[in-house]
RNA sequence: CUGGGUGUGGCGCAGUUGGUAGCGCGCGACUUUUGGGAAGUCGAGGCCGCUGGUUCAAGUCCAGUCACCCAGACCA
């Protein structure tokens, strides 16, 4: 990408509405922009995060067999109405709207009813399960308070998978593959050492349910945990019941705050009973079914993510989530021919900062706040030793390299 | 939703006892600069969130309303 051709600018300043790190930094370098509270657009930058992580997380599910759909974000009351979850006065987050004929439509804040409804089309028979199904979609959710830049959104980009089985059993085996799957991609978008499943309200069917917290300053959940047990639980479980379930002493506890990236439920028949999601086992008779669902906010995790990545100069990202590799700077004609023709055989690996008339400080003062992993410039100081100069976001350590050794390696 | 706070050029802010709006940055043009956010000259840009009221006169006072921020509550 050229940055002389992107219509986004970076800022020097933040909005003073921007109050959190990711917030504030994401929209002064360009990621994101802000329509109204909780409401966000990601620009190019931004959205090309978005994507590796989702792509992240599609490789990792795609390896354990899951199949990726595309859901509706309008919804049909009807299946809601049979859980019980379409009132207000049940569900108070919905934003709601209606058919140009009168009928009422709501927003989906999440997908159970609809992907269970979707699947009586399609589950008759034993032979038919298991199935897991995902998807990344916009939900929508009206909440009362929206704060913290991208970490709490009323529209907000959701990964939610839902799992369906023929035995308990299978969908515990099942719930446990997806916690060690998380784990995974949580270490590969660069936040698995301060990651932790969590202990949280299970609901009515499952004792407990498994938050995937963040241990985070700006996070809006309080957690215990003790380190050396791994063990983490939410203060909403923090009870001398759970406490002696998991085997751990409240002086063996520290508090501290943490933001949900993830939340995994089993929910066993709640779902589908109600809406008539059954099959017929090798015996014939008619059977429930065994359900979970299995989310992780993507768009929060890359407020999560730069909220932690970051120094005083602006963001640092991971290389496996950074929009791009290189952030590609010029001096003087040659190393601006040298650039260009390094940029034109290699468009995606770089962010070529090729603007006219701005100062070096300027350029370099953007590449820190941007915050791609490594900072390649050409000049003549360079171009005499045949080389390219690098420098490592992340700890601010720069050496010469051969140009063509570089080249190579593109 | 409760409590507190804030809405004034693109961004950050000032605006006194009511008298028709200003600063910094940014933006445009030109000149000189060019390995860490340059300097000069000239210039553009504002229904003071919105609606109503008081007044000869409202950014300023009053009422209502919308939006935004913080804390809390809520978060299936």
């Amino acid at each position: 990408m050229k940055m002389s051709q992107s219509f986004v600018k970076t800022l020097r300043q933040a909005s003073g509405e921007e109050t959190t790190k990711n917030g504030a930094l994401l929209t002064r370098a360009g990621y994101i922009h802000k329509e109204m509270a909780g409401i966000y657009d990601f620009l190019p930058l931004g959205l090309k995060v978005l994507e590796n992580i989702k792509n992240i997380i599609r490789e990792e599910l795609n390896k354990i067999g899951c199949e990726e759909l595309l859901m509706s974000t309008l919804q049909n009351p009807e299946p809601w109405e049979k859980t019980n979850r379409f009132s207000n006065q049940q569900v108070d987050i919905w934003f709601k709207t209606e058919l140009s004929s009168g009928g009422e439509l709501g927003l989906a804040p999440t997908h159970e009813e609809p992907v269970t409804e979707l699947l009586k089309s399609y589950v008759k028979s034993y032979k038919d399960l298991p199935i897991h199904i995902y998807q990344f979609q916009t939900k929508f959710r009206n909440e009362k308070r929206a704060k913290s830049g991208i970490l709490r959104s009323r529209e907000f980009l959701m990964k939610d998978l839902y799992s369906f089985h023929t035995t308990p059993e299978e969908l515990d085996d099942y719930y446990n593959q997806i916690m060690q799957i998380y784990q995974t991609i949580f270490k590969r978008v660069g936040i698995g050492d301060i990651t932790y499943p969590t202990f949280a309200s299970g609901g009515i069917f499952s004792k407990y349910s498994h938050e995937f917290q963040t241990l985070l300053p700006v996070g809006e959940d309080t957690v215990y945990y003790n380190e050396d047990k791994s063990i983490v639980l939410n203060k909403e479980v923090y009870s001398p019941e759970v406490l002696n379930d998991l085997g751990v002493k409240p002086e063996e506890l520290q508090a501290t705050t943490a933001a949900e990236v993830g939340n995994i439920f089993k929910l066993q028949t709640k779902f589908t009973n109600p809406l008539g999601l059954k099959y017929s086992a090798e015996d014939n008779t008619e059977k429930e079914i065994y359900m979970g669902c299995y989310g992780i906010g993507v768009s929060r995790l890359m407020g999560v993510i730069a909220e932690v990545h970051t120094d005083d100069k602006g963001l640092v990202w991971p290389e496996s989530v950074a929009p791009f590799k290189y952030h590609l700077i010029a001096i003087g004609d040659e190393g601006t021919k040298i650039a260009n023709e390094l940029y034109e055989k290699h468009p995606d690996q770089f962010l070529f900062d090729n603007r006219d008339n701005l100062r070096i400080g300027e350029k370099f003062a953007d590449a820190d706040l941007i915050g791609l992993p490594y900072r390649i410039v050409i000049s003549d100081k360079t171009l005499a030793e045949n080389s390219v100069e690098i420098t490592e976001r992340s700890n601010g350590k720069s050496k010469l390299l051969p140009l063509k050794a570089f080249q190579k390696n593109l």
